[in-house]
DNA sequence: TTAGGGTTAG
């Protein structure tokens, strides 16, 4: 672009055909602002822009939300004597729609001397933009022709509500199905949590593109199932009918993020750079989490490091990364790193920032970071927020700032925040506030088991056992059991899960033995395991 | 030269 524009700006007297033709480059190139930009200039050189301009326009100003000025756009052409023409009014409609100014949109569409399809299309998705998909239904069936993009787009609104009956019904009796069609439904069963409808119309389809594996990929990520991600990546690769792409690459490696496949997550970054997405942001901030979330943090900070290109999800992932790996004073270092270069942080940046200050025991400096938020950056804290804030005074031990924040909060407190709280008095040893947290977790989770567990260790740590026995008992008649925390890892090529006592893997007695040296090698400095919480079966 | 449809990350 900038070799164009050096053209464009030495040529003499640039005709209305050359503006449009520089400012189709920018918008091609996702620089909308300068495509309004350039509108603005050409209109003072007295250049009458002309119904290839207007679409161009309009479309940059709805991709920036620029809708007022979409709106004195429109004025123009009607000054311009445009509005009848098909491309400008149809374009109109889908900036109205865009802005949600549906009435508007449905005036310029009934004013229209001829509609074609492409412009019943536009109006029909205006309106399931706007969730009136029983409207977009009922022009569907005044349409007097469909195409496969009309179905399409009528499927996917159904969807978007949620109403797969109603999205088969359709699909089923579509005259013809395209590719896409059926990739819309794929993706409206992976999204509505139907994994294996997903599957079967897989299975079903005549042929897949990469927005169908990645459809049946990202259904199982959506829906917790990350061996099966990586089972069926691992048989795109194999069936090398298509090429994954950066979308495919992030879902695999958010996969193996949460398994902790570190072995495939090293194979992907590799496999990113020879299909050639090293540059792909997507990719790079994927690459940033697996790593930290595999327990890499070096890693992660070398792919931060390389990435030319970074945006607020590059600085998030790495901010958030460092700070749940204990390394906060790199954290927050990164963080003031962050607006120096001009990135403007959002509510999970303070996330990370917060997280930070509580494990580096800093009070003040979160309080100061949290008053920020609010006031420099206008973020509205969520209860996440309030969270860490409540953990950060808790595990400094400063229980009454904690308890008075939970008080002065606008929302109700969560049961994250009174676990917190919970753990909190664990440490610093509150049985008073301990047992009012209880009471409070017991109405927002009665189910969660875990909760008791805690306030039990810590008549446990007080030598309470006949309070331990009673919650045991209270345990059993909710009928609440714990369910046990596992740990993952990956063993040659697979992943193997483990839980405490666990004897099912084939070389469990190995596994003992090692352990029981560990045990030995960490007395021998000087550890003593706190037997306590065994017990207890924390 | 021009208008309508799909997936991904913290």
């Amino acid at each position: 672009m900038a070799h164009a524009r050096h053209l464009f700006d030495h040529f003499p007297d640039p005709k209305v055909e050359l503006w449009n033709a520089i400012s189709r480059g920018y918008f091609h190139n996702a620089f909308y602002r300068e495509v309004v930009f350039l509108f603005g200039k050409m209109k003072s050189m007295d250049v009458r822009p002309n119904c290839f301009t207007f679409p161009l326009v309009l479309k940059s100003c709805a991709k920036i939300g620029a809708f007022v000025e979409g709106e004195e756009i429109h004025c123009e052409v009607i000054k311009g004597g445009l509005e009848g023409n098909q491309f400008v009014a149809t374009t109109l409609i889908d900036v109205y729609s865009g802005g949600r100014a549906i009435g508007s949109a449905y005036k310029l569409f009934v004013g229209m001397l001829e509609r074609n399809i492409v412009a019943w299309t536009s109006m029909i998705s205006g309106y399931i933009l706007c969730n009136r998909v029983a409207l977009a239904r009922r022009l569907f069936d005044l349409a007097p022709e469909r195409d496969v993009v009309l179905w399409n787009i009528m499927v996917s609104g159904y969807i978007e509500i949620g109403d797969m009956k109603a999205a088969r019904k359709l699909f089923d009796t579509m005259p013809y199905r395209d590719t896409m069609s059926w990739n819309t439904m794929l993706n409206g069963y992976a999204n509505n949590g139907d994994v294996e409808a997903c599957e079967q119309l897989f299975e079903e389809m005549p042929e897949r593109n990469v927005f169908s594996w990645n459809g049946l990929i990202g259904g199982y990520a959506h829906n917790g199932c990350f061996f099966e991600v990586l089972r069926c990546f691992k048989r795109m690769l194999i069936d090398g009918l298509v090429v994954p792409n950066d979308a495919t690459l992030v879902t695999v490696l958010s996969a193996c993020a949460r398994l902790g496949a570190l072995d495939l997550g090293k194979w992907v970054h590799v496999y990113a750079a020879t299909i050639g997405f090293k540059g792909s942001i997507y990719v790079g901030n994927a690459l940033i989490d697996m790593y930290s979330k595999c327990g890499l943090i070096e890693n992660a900070m070398e792919v931060f490091e390389s990435m030319d290109l970074k945006d607020l999800i590059t600085w998030n992932s790495m901010i958030c990364g460092l700070a749940t790996h204990g390394c906060g004073a790199d954290a927050l270092t990164l963080f003031h790193q962050m607006k120096i270069n001009g990135e403007k942080p959002d509510g999970i940046t303070f996330i990370g920032v917060l997280c930070s200050c509580t494990h580096l025991g800093l009070v003040e400096e979160g309080t100061s970071y949290f008053n920020s938020m609010v006031n420099e950056y206008s973020i509205a804290p969520q209860i996440e927020h309030y969270g860490c804030m409540v953990d950060l005074f808790g595990r400094a031990g400063l229980l009454d700032r904690a308890i008075e924040f939970v008080k002065r909060m606008p929302m109700e407190a969560d049961a994250v925040i009174w676990a917190a709280l919970l753990g909190a008095c664990r440490i610093y040893k509150n049985i008073d506030l301990a047992e009012l947290a209880l009471q409070k977790l017991i109405v927002l989770e009665p189910k969660n088991p875990a909760n008791y567990v805690l306030l039990s260790n810590i008549y446990g740590d007080l030598g309470r056992w006949k309070d331990v026995a009673r919650l045991k008992i209270l345990m059993r008649d909710t009928g609440s059991k714990k369910l046990p925390g596992c740990s993952l890892i990956e063993v040659n090529d697979s992943v193997v899960e483990f839980y405490s006592l666990d004897e099912r893997h084939s070389q469990s007695k190995e596994i003992y033995g090692v352990l029981k040296g560990l045990m030995k090698l960490l007395r021998s400095f000087g550890y003593e395991p706190n037997m306590m919480e065994l017990l207890q079966g924390s």
